[in-house]
DNA sequence: GTAAAAATTGACTTTAACGTAAAGGTCAAT
DNA sequence: ATTGACCTTTACGTTAAAGTCAATTTTTAC
């Protein structure tokens, strides 16, 4: 399954644009080959995408995408480097860990919301 | 404890500037007293930006913020805008789900770049 | 081989969420 | 009465992440 997909394929598939695919190319996100002008992407770049969009979804900025990506295409090599990475790392752990709680909390109050609405409209005599 | 709250008390208590409380007054969020032209925050203000922080922490535009704020405020009252509500509480909750996966994914991915870190700094003879 | 559909680049625009600067008002302490 | 710490409003600036548009190629389909 090595195929090649063209750039609509791909935004059709993630519902994203063009210009948002040319965009993370032009971020150095992306590197697909070409045919011509015309850009080819690998199955590699396709899963490249969707850590890129996941990473998006999370509030990622897409310096720190990059980051990430670089960090897996060559990682540090002087034991300095590696420790402040470990730092950072460690950083953006206690972000998403804060922003999991964040989640929860909000999925809770959400349920909150909905059952009072189903209360609501069990007062006013609506099934549902 | 029903005391009052000056701005740059609640600045430096959040980590927030007086520009972004002052914003999130303009944006509708909150409404704190007056004495002659001087804010009064009181105990509810301050939870109000508690759950403000928190849904921007999670990714929440002002809107959707606002849009939860006054939910509370004033629940619909009629059927059909309270079917509307739970519909885009359904949604809103998928997204977050989507969101918890994204995160304990990239959780799991950021352990792994640090478990290769460790290795790397015990190659090179580094005692961490 | 030609027309339509799809892709390209480049430049300009937009939006959200504040930042920043100007220009000053208030009040307590020195 | 001056300093310093806070407070105010108004208004323009900034940044990230695309969106939009225009003017070309290029590819694909017939």
């Amino acid at each position: 399954m090595n195929r090649l997909y063209s750039i609509t394929e791909l935004t059709r598939e993630f519902g994203i644009s063009t210009r948002t695919l040319r965009f993370y190319e032009d971020e150095g996100l992306l590197h697909p080959e070409r045919r011509g002008r015309t850009r080819l992407y690998r199955t590699a770049d396709r899963h490249l995408i969707q850590q890129i969009l996941r990473g998006r979804r999370i509030g990622f900025t897409i310096a720190e995408i990059r980051e990430i990506i670089n960090v897996y295409k060559e990682p540090p090599g002087e034991s300095g480097q590696l420790k402040l990475l470990m730092k950072r790392i460690d950083e953006k752990r206690d972000d998403l860990r804060q922003k999991r709680r964040d989640i929860e909390e909000t999925l809770t109050e959400l349920d909150n919301i909905e059952e009072a609405c189903l209360t609501r409209l069990a007062e006013i005599g609506v099934s549902t």
